[in-house]
DNA sequence: GGCGGCATGTAAATGGTTACATGATTAC
DNA sequence: GTAATCATGTAACCATTTACATGCCGCC
Protein backbone atom coordinates (compact mmCIF):
# COMPACT_ATOMS: atom_id res chain seq x y z
CA UNK A 1 0.00 0.00 0.00
CA UNK A 2 1.30 3.34 -0.78
CA UNK A 3 1.50 6.07 1.82
CA UNK A 4 -1.41 8.35 2.05
CA UNK A 5 -0.90 12.18 1.23
CA UNK A 6 -1.35 14.79 3.85
CA UNK A 7 -4.99 15.52 2.70
CA UNK A 8 -5.70 11.85 2.62
CA UNK A 9 -4.72 12.17 5.67
CA UNK A 10 -6.40 14.52 7.25
CA UNK A 11 -9.23 13.40 6.17
CA UNK A 12 -9.02 9.99 7.17
CA UNK A 13 -8.28 11.92 11.04
CA UNK A 14 -11.59 13.61 10.02
CA UNK A 15 -13.43 10.65 9.59
CA UNK A 16 -12.01 9.10 12.75
CA UNK A 17 -12.89 11.40 14.80
CA UNK A 18 -16.25 12.46 13.66
CA UNK A 19 -17.60 9.76 11.73
CA UNK A 20 -20.07 8.01 10.68
CA UNK A 21 -19.89 11.30 8.45
CA UNK A 22 -20.90 12.32 5.03
CA UNK A 23 -18.31 13.22 1.84
CA UNK A 24 -20.06 16.50 2.15
CA UNK A 25 -19.94 17.30 6.02
CA UNK A 26 -15.83 16.49 5.73
CA UNK A 27 -16.12 18.97 2.43
CA UNK A 28 -17.78 21.57 4.77
CA UNK A 29 -15.28 21.04 7.68
CA UNK A 30 -12.47 21.88 5.52
CA UNK A 31 -13.76 24.54 3.57
CA UNK A 32 -14.72 26.34 7.32
CA UNK A 33 -10.31 25.34 8.52
CA UNK A 34 -8.12 28.55 9.26
CA UNK A 35 -5.73 27.89 6.68
CA UNK A 36 -6.68 28.57 2.94
CA UNK A 37 -4.74 25.70 1.84
CA UNK A 38 -7.34 23.31 0.96
CA UNK A 39 -10.68 24.88 -0.74
CA UNK A 40 -12.64 22.02 0.69
CA UNK A 41 -14.43 21.70 -3.04
CA UNK A 42 -16.53 18.86 -3.46
CA UNK A 43 -14.18 18.31 -6.22
CA UNK A 44 -11.31 17.27 -4.52
CA UNK A 45 -13.15 15.70 -1.64
CA UNK A 46 -15.73 13.09 -2.77
CA UNK A 47 -13.30 11.38 -5.22
CA UNK A 48 -10.71 11.37 -2.58
CA UNK A 49 -13.19 9.32 -0.10
CA UNK A 50 -14.01 7.27 -2.88
CA UNK A 51 -10.27 6.42 -3.12
CA UNK A 52 -10.11 5.44 0.53
CA UNK A 53 -13.38 3.61 0.05
CA UNK A 54 -11.70 1.64 -2.82
CA UNK A 55 -8.57 1.09 -0.68
CA UNK A 56 -11.00 -0.63 2.03
CA UNK A 57 -9.69 2.30 4.46
CA UNK A 58 -13.07 3.72 5.14
CA UNK A 59 -16.34 1.42 5.01
CA UNK A 60 -19.54 3.19 3.84
CA UNK A 61 -23.37 2.61 4.69
CA UNK A 62 -25.78 3.78 2.49
CA UNK A 63 -28.75 5.56 4.23
CA UNK A 64 -31.77 7.36 3.44
CA UNK A 65 -33.10 11.19 4.38
CA UNK A 66 -36.87 11.20 3.68
CA UNK A 67 -36.18 11.23 -0.31
CA UNK A 68 -32.69 11.76 -0.16
CA UNK A 69 -30.04 9.20 -0.25
CA UNK A 70 -26.68 9.70 1.80
CA UNK A 71 -23.60 7.45 2.04
CA UNK A 72 -21.80 7.48 5.70
CA UNK A 73 -18.56 6.72 6.17
CA UNK A 74 -16.29 5.78 8.75
CA UNK A 75 -12.91 3.81 9.13
CA UNK A 76 -12.06 0.16 8.88
CA UNK A 77 -9.28 -1.57 11.13
CA UNK A 78 -7.44 -0.74 8.00
CA UNK A 79 -7.78 2.74 7.96
CA UNK A 80 -7.03 3.14 11.57
CA UNK A 81 -3.80 1.46 11.15
CA UNK A 82 -3.09 4.13 7.98
CA UNK A 83 -3.97 6.83 10.13
CA UNK A 84 -1.70 6.17 12.77
CA UNK A 85 0.99 5.52 10.09
CA UNK A 86 0.21 9.07 8.83
CA UNK A 87 -0.46 10.80 11.95
CA UNK A 88 2.91 9.56 13.82
CA UNK A 89 5.48 9.88 10.85
CA UNK A 90 7.74 12.36 12.97
CA UNK A 91 10.25 13.08 9.68
CA UNK A 92 7.26 14.13 7.73
CA UNK A 93 5.59 16.03 10.52
CA UNK A 94 8.78 18.00 11.14
CA UNK A 95 8.95 19.56 7.28
CA UNK A 96 8.30 22.86 7.46
CA UNK A 97 5.74 22.32 4.81
CA UNK A 98 4.88 25.77 2.75
CA UNK A 99 4.57 29.32 4.60
CA UNK A 100 2.89 31.91 2.42
CA UNK A 101 4.58 34.64 4.67
CA UNK A 102 8.22 32.61 4.99
CA UNK A 103 8.53 32.13 0.58
CA UNK A 104 7.80 36.35 0.63
CA UNK A 105 9.93 37.33 3.22
CA UNK A 106 13.32 35.41 2.17
CA UNK A 107 12.97 37.79 -1.01
CA UNK A 108 11.87 41.30 0.72
CA UNK A 109 15.25 42.89 -0.10
CA UNK A 110 13.55 42.74 -3.82
CA UNK A 111 11.62 45.88 -2.95
CA UNK A 112 11.72 49.58 -1.54
CA UNK A 113 12.61 50.33 1.85
CA UNK A 114 9.01 52.23 2.08
CA UNK A 115 7.32 49.04 0.14
CA UNK A 116 8.81 46.89 2.54
CA UNK A 117 7.59 48.90 5.76
CA UNK A 118 3.76 49.27 3.76
CA UNK A 119 4.00 45.53 3.84
CA UNK A 120 5.48 44.55 7.03
CA UNK A 121 2.82 47.06 8.51
CA UNK A 122 -0.03 44.92 6.49
CA UNK A 123 1.06 41.84 7.14
CA UNK A 124 1.76 42.39 11.53
CA UNK A 125 -2.01 44.10 11.41
CA UNK A 126 -3.49 40.82 10.11
CA UNK A 127 -1.32 38.50 12.21
CA UNK A 128 -2.60 40.58 15.46
CA UNK A 129 -6.38 39.90 13.46
CA UNK A 130 -6.26 36.25 13.47
CA UNK A 131 -4.22 36.07 16.91
CA UNK A 132 -6.89 38.26 18.56
CA UNK A 133 -9.56 35.64 16.68
CA UNK A 134 -10.50 32.23 18.30
CA UNK A 135 -10.22 29.14 16.39
CA UNK A 136 -13.93 27.88 14.75
CA UNK A 137 -14.07 25.29 17.28
CA UNK A 138 -15.20 24.33 20.96
CA UNK A 139 -12.48 21.74 21.65
CA UNK A 140 -10.14 23.43 24.45
CA UNK A 141 -7.35 21.39 22.61
CA UNK A 142 -7.71 22.90 19.09
CA UNK A 143 -8.56 26.26 20.98
CA UNK A 144 -5.18 26.34 22.85
CA UNK A 145 -3.39 25.04 19.40
CA UNK A 146 -4.69 27.71 17.86
CA UNK A 147 -4.05 30.19 20.04
CA UNK A 148 -0.10 29.39 20.56
CA UNK A 149 -0.21 29.61 17.12
CA UNK A 150 -0.80 32.60 15.99
CA UNK A 151 0.75 33.92 18.64
CA UNK A 152 3.73 32.10 17.91
CA UNK A 153 3.82 33.21 14.75
CA UNK A 154 3.49 36.84 15.71
CA UNK A 155 6.25 36.74 17.29
CA UNK A 156 8.41 34.84 14.68
CA UNK A 157 7.01 37.89 12.75
CA UNK A 158 8.55 40.44 14.99
CA UNK A 159 11.73 38.72 15.72
CA UNK A 160 12.47 38.64 12.31
CA UNK A 161 11.25 42.32 11.35
CA UNK A 162 13.69 43.63 14.19
CA UNK A 163 16.51 41.64 12.59
CA UNK A 164 16.12 42.83 9.54
CA UNK A 165 15.71 46.44 10.29
CA UNK A 166 18.71 46.31 12.12
CA UNK A 167 20.20 45.53 10.10
CA UNK A 168 19.26 48.14 7.38
CA UNK A 169 20.99 51.06 9.93
CA UNK A 170 24.11 51.64 8.86
CA UNK A 171 27.09 51.25 11.17
CA UNK A 172 27.47 54.29 12.49
CA UNK A 173 23.63 54.95 13.58
CA UNK A 174 24.06 50.98 15.19
CA UNK A 175 26.49 52.33 17.23
CA UNK A 176 25.02 55.89 18.12
CA UNK A 177 21.72 54.15 19.10
CA UNK A 178 23.98 52.44 21.90
CA UNK B 1 -2.95 38.71 -16.50
CA UNK B 2 -3.68 35.95 -14.17
CA UNK B 3 -2.16 36.40 -10.42
CA UNK B 4 1.07 34.46 -10.60
CA UNK B 5 0.92 30.90 -8.04
CA UNK B 6 3.46 30.64 -5.24
CA UNK B 7 5.67 28.71 -7.13
CA UNK B 8 5.83 31.38 -9.65
CA UNK B 9 6.42 33.97 -7.37
CA UNK B 10 9.28 32.39 -5.78
CA UNK B 11 10.94 31.29 -8.95
CA UNK B 12 9.93 35.13 -10.31
CA UNK B 13 11.75 36.27 -7.27
CA UNK B 14 15.21 33.92 -7.37
CA UNK B 15 15.30 34.76 -10.88
CA UNK B 16 14.97 38.55 -10.05
CA UNK B 17 17.73 38.33 -7.64
CA UNK B 18 20.35 35.94 -8.85
CA UNK B 19 19.40 36.85 -12.59
CA UNK B 20 21.01 36.12 -15.52
CA UNK B 21 20.39 32.51 -14.53
CA UNK B 22 19.66 28.82 -16.05
CA UNK B 23 16.22 26.97 -15.30
CA UNK B 24 18.81 24.15 -14.25
CA UNK B 25 20.21 26.42 -11.65
CA UNK B 26 16.65 27.67 -10.33
CA UNK B 27 15.77 23.95 -10.12
CA UNK B 28 19.16 23.26 -7.95
CA UNK B 29 18.37 25.73 -5.67
CA UNK B 30 14.74 25.12 -5.12
CA UNK B 31 15.27 21.38 -4.11
CA UNK B 32 18.43 22.66 -1.79
CA UNK B 33 15.83 24.90 -0.17
CA UNK B 34 14.87 24.33 3.38
CA UNK B 35 11.28 22.95 2.71
CA UNK B 36 10.89 19.99 0.46
CA UNK B 37 7.04 21.19 -0.04
CA UNK B 38 8.51 22.11 -3.64
CA UNK B 39 10.77 19.42 -5.09
CA UNK B 40 12.44 21.49 -7.60
CA UNK B 41 12.25 18.95 -9.98
CA UNK B 42 13.21 20.18 -13.91
CA UNK B 43 9.69 18.20 -14.61
CA UNK B 44 8.10 21.13 -12.39
CA UNK B 45 10.70 24.14 -12.90
CA UNK B 46 11.68 23.67 -17.31
CA UNK B 47 7.86 24.29 -17.64
CA UNK B 48 6.81 26.79 -15.17
CA UNK B 49 9.78 29.12 -16.71
CA UNK B 50 9.01 28.51 -20.28
CA UNK B 51 5.14 29.61 -19.13
CA UNK B 52 6.90 32.88 -17.44
CA UNK B 53 9.06 33.43 -20.87
CA UNK B 54 5.92 33.22 -22.89
CA UNK B 55 4.08 35.48 -20.66
CA UNK B 56 7.05 38.01 -21.50
CA UNK B 57 7.62 37.76 -17.88
CA UNK B 58 11.19 36.74 -18.91
CA UNK B 59 13.15 37.54 -21.28
CA UNK B 60 15.67 34.70 -22.32
CA UNK B 61 19.48 35.22 -24.10
CA UNK B 62 20.75 31.94 -25.68
CA UNK B 63 24.14 31.20 -24.41
CA UNK B 64 26.58 28.91 -25.92
CA UNK B 65 29.09 27.04 -22.96
CA UNK B 66 31.85 25.28 -25.00
CA UNK B 67 29.86 22.41 -27.34
CA UNK B 68 26.44 23.02 -24.87
CA UNK B 69 23.64 25.42 -25.99
CA UNK B 70 22.47 27.19 -22.63
CA UNK B 71 18.88 29.25 -21.85
CA UNK B 72 19.74 32.45 -19.36
CA UNK B 73 16.73 34.13 -18.24
CA UNK B 74 15.97 37.48 -16.55
CA UNK B 75 13.39 39.61 -15.67
CA UNK B 76 11.64 42.00 -17.87
CA UNK B 77 10.31 45.13 -16.97
CA UNK B 78 6.59 43.56 -16.60
CA UNK B 79 8.32 40.97 -15.11
CA UNK B 80 9.65 42.62 -12.37
CA UNK B 81 5.74 44.59 -11.78
CA UNK B 82 4.39 40.64 -11.30
CA UNK B 83 6.62 40.01 -9.36
CA UNK B 84 6.24 43.16 -6.83
CA UNK B 85 2.20 42.46 -7.38
CA UNK B 86 2.93 38.87 -5.92
CA UNK B 87 5.70 39.89 -3.31
CA UNK B 88 3.88 42.54 -1.27
CA UNK B 89 0.22 40.73 -1.59
CA UNK B 90 -0.15 41.14 2.68
CA UNK B 91 -3.34 38.86 2.27
CA UNK B 92 -2.19 35.87 0.57
CA UNK B 93 1.05 36.07 2.59
CA UNK B 94 -0.66 36.15 6.20
CA UNK B 95 -2.58 32.86 5.59
CA UNK B 96 -1.01 30.31 7.50
CA UNK B 97 -0.36 27.86 4.08
CA UNK B 98 0.24 24.26 4.73
CA UNK B 99 2.32 22.49 7.78
CA UNK B 100 2.35 18.83 8.39
CA UNK B 101 3.12 19.33 12.05
CA UNK B 102 -0.08 21.73 12.80
CA UNK B 103 -2.37 19.41 10.72
CA UNK B 104 -1.28 16.38 12.77
CA UNK B 105 -1.30 17.98 16.13
CA UNK B 106 -4.82 18.87 15.29
CA UNK B 107 -5.57 14.85 15.33
CA UNK B 108 -3.40 13.58 18.27
CA UNK B 109 -6.24 12.59 20.43
CA UNK B 110 -7.13 10.01 18.02
CA UNK B 111 -4.27 7.95 19.13
CA UNK B 112 -2.66 6.42 22.80
CA UNK B 113 -0.45 8.38 25.42
CA UNK B 114 2.06 6.49 24.71
CA UNK B 115 2.51 6.82 20.95
CA UNK B 116 1.56 10.71 21.30
CA UNK B 117 4.54 11.19 24.08
CA UNK B 118 7.05 9.03 21.68
CA UNK B 119 5.68 11.27 18.44
CA UNK B 120 6.61 14.73 20.72
CA UNK B 121 9.67 13.58 21.78
CA UNK B 122 10.22 12.68 18.23
CA UNK B 123 9.94 15.90 16.67
CA UNK B 124 11.02 17.81 19.51
CA UNK B 125 14.53 16.08 18.72
CA UNK B 126 14.01 16.63 15.02
CA UNK B 127 12.98 20.55 15.47
CA UNK B 128 15.74 21.14 17.37
CA UNK B 129 18.14 19.73 15.43
CA UNK B 130 16.66 22.04 12.69
CA UNK B 131 17.15 25.23 15.07
CA UNK B 132 20.15 23.66 15.52
CA UNK B 133 21.69 23.76 11.90
CA UNK B 134 22.08 26.81 9.76
CA UNK B 135 20.56 27.97 6.64
CA UNK B 136 21.98 26.68 3.36
CA UNK B 137 23.08 30.60 2.60
CA UNK B 138 25.61 32.85 3.35
CA UNK B 139 23.29 36.19 3.06
CA UNK B 140 22.98 36.89 6.93
CA UNK B 141 19.48 38.50 6.19
CA UNK B 142 18.30 34.51 5.13
CA UNK B 143 20.23 32.99 8.17
CA UNK B 144 18.10 35.48 10.78
CA UNK B 145 15.32 34.21 8.97
CA UNK B 146 15.88 30.75 9.36
CA UNK B 147 17.26 31.01 12.91
CA UNK B 148 14.08 33.27 14.04
CA UNK B 149 11.88 30.96 11.80
CA UNK B 150 13.22 27.35 13.59
CA UNK B 151 13.37 28.82 16.84
CA UNK B 152 10.00 29.89 16.96
CA UNK B 153 8.79 27.51 15.47
CA UNK B 154 10.27 24.66 18.51
CA UNK B 155 9.12 27.37 20.90
CA UNK B 156 5.55 27.26 19.83
CA UNK B 157 5.91 23.05 19.71
CA UNK B 158 6.64 23.43 23.30
CA UNK B 159 4.21 26.11 24.37
CA UNK B 160 1.63 23.81 22.27
CA UNK B 161 2.88 20.57 24.14
CA UNK B 162 2.92 22.31 28.01
CA UNK B 163 -0.79 23.10 27.64
CA UNK B 164 -2.01 19.73 25.67
CA UNK B 165 0.14 17.84 28.51
CA UNK B 166 -1.24 20.13 31.64
CA UNK B 167 -5.11 19.11 29.93
CA UNK B 168 -4.07 15.66 30.02
CA UNK B 169 -3.49 15.53 34.13
CA UNK B 170 -6.58 14.92 35.50
CA UNK B 171 -8.09 17.90 38.17
CA UNK B 172 -6.84 16.71 41.20
CA UNK B 173 -3.64 16.19 40.03
CA UNK B 174 -3.59 19.69 38.63
CA UNK B 175 -4.44 20.81 42.10
CA UNK B 176 -1.96 19.11 44.37
CA UNK B 177 0.97 20.55 41.57
CA UNK B 178 0.39 24.01 42.96
C1' DG C 1 -45.82 26.28 -6.47
C1' DG C 2 -41.72 28.46 -7.53
C1' DC C 3 -37.05 29.74 -5.88
C1' DG C 4 -32.90 29.77 -3.17
C1' DG C 5 -29.67 26.99 -1.39
C1' DC C 6 -28.52 22.26 0.31
C1' DA C 7 -26.46 17.83 -0.81
C1' DT C 8 -24.38 14.95 -4.08
C1' DG C 9 -21.76 14.51 -7.45
C1' DT C 10 -18.92 14.87 -12.49
C1' DA C 11 -15.80 17.20 -16.11
C1' DA C 12 -12.19 19.95 -17.86
C1' DA C 13 -8.18 22.49 -16.88
C1' DT C 14 -4.05 23.19 -14.21
C1' DG C 15 0.18 22.39 -12.20
C1' DG C 16 3.34 19.48 -9.89
C1' DT C 17 5.72 14.62 -9.37
C1' DT C 18 8.32 10.72 -10.83
C1' DA C 19 10.52 8.59 -14.41
C1' DC C 20 12.70 8.59 -18.62
C1' DA C 21 15.76 10.34 -22.66
C1' DT C 22 19.84 12.40 -24.55
C1' DG C 23 24.04 14.59 -25.33
C1' DA C 24 28.16 17.06 -23.00
C1' DT C 25 31.59 17.03 -19.63
C1' DT C 26 34.65 15.39 -15.96
C1' DA C 27 37.17 11.91 -13.30
C1' DC C 28 39.78 8.02 -13.21
C1' DG D 1 37.99 5.31 -23.18
C1' DT D 2 34.44 4.54 -20.28
C1' DA D 3 31.62 5.42 -16.20
C1' DA D 4 29.55 8.87 -13.48
C1' DT D 5 27.38 13.04 -13.38
C1' DC D 6 25.91 17.50 -15.37
C1' DA D 7 22.59 20.06 -18.02
C1' DT D 8 18.58 20.17 -20.66
C1' DG D 9 14.61 18.75 -21.42
C1' DT D 10 9.87 15.60 -22.35
C1' DA D 11 6.07 12.27 -21.09
C1' DA D 12 2.79 9.92 -18.34
C1' DC D 13 0.50 10.21 -14.17
C1' DC D 14 -1.84 12.20 -10.30
C1' DA D 15 -4.29 15.36 -7.22
C1' DT D 16 -6.59 19.50 -6.79
C1' DT D 17 -9.18 23.53 -8.60
C1' DT D 18 -12.98 25.80 -10.81
C1' DA D 19 -17.11 25.25 -13.06
C1' DC D 20 -21.01 22.86 -14.14
C1' DA D 21 -25.18 19.46 -13.49
C1' DT D 22 -29.02 17.62 -10.98
C1' DG D 23 -32.45 16.56 -7.79
C1' DC D 24 -34.34 17.53 -3.19
C1' DC D 25 -35.87 20.43 0.62
C1' DG D 26 -37.78 24.44 3.13
C1' DC D 27 -39.90 28.73 2.82
C1' DC D 28 -42.97 32.50 1.33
Amino acid sequence: MTELTDFEGAVLAQIGHGGPITAYAVAKRTAASTSEFWSGSAGAVYPLIQRLAARQLLVSTEAQDGKRARTDYVLSAEGRKALKAWLLDAHRASDLGFDPLRTRLVHMDQCSASERKRFMHQVAALLEKAAGTPAPTDDPRLLALHETLTRARLEWFKAFERVHSAMDEPAHRRLAAR
